[in-house]
Formats: C-alpha cells, sequence, structure tokens
DNA sequence: TAAGATTATGGGTAGTTGTGGGTAATTTCC
DNA sequence: GGAAATTACCCACAACTACCCATAATCTTA
C-alpha cells in the first residue's frame, strides 16, 4: 500500500515512560519519506500541544521564518516563539522519540499521550486536556465552520 | 458492463465480524479505478455512521486540507477534527476492510452493518440506526428540497 | 439443471508493534 | 580528572494485526 509521503491522519492512545519517551504510530514511520532521516522536529503548538513535524517540513517553516523581516516586533516575537523551544528528535529502533522536558511541562503531559494525525504534522495531547478542548470547540462559529467544510470536502 | 469508476449505488446488508472487518460489496470493488490501489479511507460521517472515501478522493480533500494554516484556530480544529478519525485500509483477499474501533463506536455498530452507495463515496451505518434517521429525514422543511431543485436535475 | 465461478464469513498463524528495562557511551559539574 | 547524571543504543516479551487458507452460500453459464 503506497500512501502519500509525509501525511498523518488517525488517533492513537500511547504512554509516556520514565525516560520521556513516545511511540511514533508505526503508520506514521511508514510514511516518513527517506529524506527525514527518521527525524522529527517537535515545537510548542498553538494549542496546548506538542506539534511533531517531518524533518523536511520543518526545514520549509524555516525558510518562511527567515523571510520575516526583524524590522516588525510583532514578526520579530512570532520567530522567537516558534524558534525557541524547537527540537530535532530521531527516532530509536522502537520507534520512539523522546521529548523534552519543557515541552512535556508545555502539553501537561503526564503518563497518557493521544497522538493525532493533523495531515502535514503530528499533535501530542494529554488527553484530558484534548477532552477539554473537544468541548471548548462547540463555541466556535458554526456558520464559519460549516463554510470550511464545504470548501474543503468535495 | 462497465460502469462509471469510483461511483457508488445501491444498498448492500453485511456483517461485522469479531476482528471488526467488514465485506466491500463486490460491485463497489469493480468500479474502483486501479490507481485506488484496493485502498479506502474511512472517516467520520457527518450523520452517525462511517464515510468511506476511495483513496484518490481523500487525497483530494488532504490536499485542501494542506492548504490550512495552524494559525487560525478554527482552521487547526478543522483540520484536527476531520484527520482524527481518518484511517486508510486496504481491502484483504476477501475484499473485506477493517474498522477501527473508534469509527465502530461512533457508528453504533453491532452485528449488522448497511452500506450504502453515496455516488462519489459509501456510508456504513448501524440499521437500526439507518431506521431512526430516516424516520428524522421526513421532518426536512419541504423548502429545502425546493431551493435543491434548482441545482440539481432530477 | 448441473458444474463452475464468485462471493460472504469464519478462523489460524507468522510477523509486526508497543512497552519495559538494561548497559555502555557521553556530557556535566565540582 | 573523576564521579554523577544524562543520553543513546540494545534486547526481550506480550499483544496485536495482516495475511493466508477453508468452507458455505450465491450467482453465472452452458
Amino acid at each position: 500500500m503506497t500512501l502519500t509521503n509525509n501525511t498523518f491522519t488517525g488517533e492513537y492512545a500511547y504512554s509516556l515512560d520514565s525516560k520521556g519517551r513516545v511511540n511514533i504510530p508505526a503508520k506514521f514511520r511508514q510514511v516518513l519519506s527517506e529524506d527525514n532521516e527518521n527525524t522529527f522536529v517537535i515545537a510548542r503548538g498553538m494549542d496546548p500541544c506538542i506539534w511533531v513535524y517531518p524533518l523536511s517540513q520543518w526545514k520549509e517553516i524555516e525558510t518562511n521564518l527567515r523571510s520575516l523581516s526583524s524590522l516588525s516586533k510583532i514578526h520579530r516575537t512570532f520567530v522567537r516563539n516558534t524558534a525557541r523551544y524547537a527540537s530535532p528528535s530521531t527516532y530509536d529502533k522502537q520507534g520512539r522519540i523522546t521529548l523534552t522536558p519543557s515541552l512535556i511541562e508545555y502539553a501537561g503531559l503526564e503518563k497518557d499521550a493521544l497522538i493525532i494525525g493533523m495531515v502535514s504534522k503530528m499533535e501530542i495531547w494529554n488527553p484530558v486536556q484534548m477532552d477539554k478542548t473537544d468541548k471548548e470547540t462547540i463555541k466556535i462559529d458554526p456558520a464559519a465552520y460549516d463554510e470550511l467544510a464545504e470548501k474543503i470536502i468535495l
């Protein structure tokens, strides 16, 4: 089965071990293209979760960040916040990456880790926090949401 | 008889086995074009059922999802809700796909599974739930049908 | 109608995957 | 420079999944 490279979907429940490692779902490892060299870049998400990019995807983001002018305060802040907590992580023979203490704390991770495919990247959530966020989602403007759905889903 | 590629119509009653597998109707497999590599993508339906897309169809949705920026909260939420429950599934030598526990639960599937052709995709229903939904459908505003009439010639 | 082909359903097995822990190499700090 | 802590790499095992084969029911065709 040949799926699209570097495209992640689905939801997986894994556990964070005492060494701060989480499994990357086998399906995600399988679609990762060679040039990523088994490496992801973990970073702070906009929501309280960890964003995990394939290395090649992250490189594109770096290119985009470079194009932002440091003359603008907003740009400076954005670049700083994005780059500051980003860190590459290669998965081991068992398919696990090691998270940084700073990111574990930011996402409020304890024993359980929910891994969610976000197409071009993945997210790691504390399941409790995900539930909470899900419930808040209901408050999102339904009209705007429907409009998006119509545009995206054929 | 050569029907249009990747176009599904009709209704089929199958059963879900103990391993979470359902048969894909032979007629649906026959119209599936080669480039799908015998693979479908299963996802949450808007109704309490499972949506089953041909892989090629899903790839278009993926492309559209990739165009959304994670800077926007509503975009993030939309990508997450769409991708989270989507999972590719290749049918085996007997023509069955394996459903995920999460989707089985969402659609309330037990022993019986009703497969319905929806032209560009198919739906898998618990027959009991389908009956219930059918009855509610009667309540649809006739004016809404009139509006539809301007778009679709029957 | 009978024989053959196809289809729907059940179950067994070998390989893969997720998880825990051990050990050696590397880094940090006094 | 050497002890302590951290990190990277390796092995082991239980649970699960993908793949294979078997059989019964249904459809096709001569």
